[in-house]
DNA sequence: CAAATTTTGTACTGATCAATCCAAAACATC
DNA sequence: GATGTTTTGGATTGATCAGTACAAAATTTG
């Protein structure tokens, strides 16, 4: 071959995903990117063409993880459905209140795109759209669970409330960005199981 | 005195506050206000002094604006709590799913404003945080009256059941720009509404 | 060790950014 | 109608933006 690289792509598309994640897409230059990932940007833009394209990576990638960690959560069978879901809000807590190294929250990239690009960037829609749509599935299914295992109770449709819990999530990581603390969440996160445990 | 300004100041800092509502305060440039609001650069200038303070008090118009909305229906003593809450998802909805100029929604100037700027910018912030703790406040008291008047039943707190309705409505409005549409957010409107409807 | 191939560092490009400058224009006051 | 004051238009500023050019460096293969 050649020249070998002195440097991991998956970890400079990690540095890259926490660079956009903590200012957004348009507040993160280039040269921000370079000195998050350490690449020159000769390297850069062999490596990833466009602060576009590496956008596009790093987003795919936090929406995997994220999605892969919920799934684990919402697909543990030994737990009532309810519980599950409980564990679910209490893990976006934890992501949301714990170890902020600046203070205030960074939230949530993919809830941080579908405000800042969605509208603007059809491509970035789609990516979004698709996640949006497999976390809602997921969360349909354990309310399917929950209503036959008897720890979910409601008159709303299992597609109506993944639907609710999606919001809320999202709404909590807005609440998080502004500035809520952890009791501040936990008071939130309780309030919304009594929409479908009362 | 001197020569007279040809615009009104109020109609400009409207039209700034449209454009960066629809964009976000780094997508727009000052160009694009200046295309918004039919001024030229120095008129620009010399009114505002920075694109800074434009969106400052673009932001601060808006979060009157949408304040005085949401007080008028929420203080209407007329109708039962739980009624006044239904009545302001309602709005919610009809803001986000009702006339979209070019198909998406735009959400709501604060909540992007939040997730854009408010981790970066102290000012902003607080402006932001002032707004919360005022509609929280407007929240909790009509959650009190809930109580009392019987269109509310839940064991938990007043100022908990706030908080939980600020964060639905927040994760409504990025539904909304994810790109759900009326029916799913009624749906989310119902579901949230059982939190505290039992 | 030479040839082929890829990565790397650095200087550079044109475009666009927010903001400024300055003189001409338009009004109120005298 | 002259004077003083403010607004206005348009050219211009230096900084920064995303992205490129190019040659030196580092490796594999023969």
């Amino acid at each position: 071959m050649a020249r070998p690289r002195t440097f991991d792509e998956t970890r400079a598309v990690d540095a890259a995903m926490r660079a956009f994640w903590a200012n957004g897409y348009e507040a993160t230059s280039t040269e921000d990117l370079c000195v998050a990932t350490g690449l020159g940007r000769s390297s850069f833009y062999n490596t990833f063409n466009s602060k576009r394209e590496l956008f596009q990576r790093a987003l795919a990638r936090y929406v995997d993880m994220t999605n892969s960690n919920q799934s684990a959560i919402l697909e543990n069978s030994s737990l009532p459905a309810a519980e599950r879901i409980r564990l679910l809000l209490a893990s976006v807590i934890e992501a949301e209140a714990g170890n902020r190294p600046g203070g205030r929250s960074v939230g949530c990239l993919g809830v941080n795109t579908t405000v800042e690009l969605s509208g603007r960037e059809p491509d970035i829609g789609r990516l979004l759209g698709r996640d949006t749509d497999r976390r809602t599935a997921a969360l349909r299914s354990v309310f399917e669970i929950g209503l036959r295992d008897g720890s979910v109770s409601s008159d709303r449709s299992p597609e109506a409330l993944a639907r609710y819990l999606n919001a809320v999530i999202g709404g909590m990581r807005v609440s998080a960005q502004g500035g809520a603390d952890r009791a501040a969440l936990e008071a939130v996160a309780e309030a919304a199981m009594d929409a479908f445990t009362c």
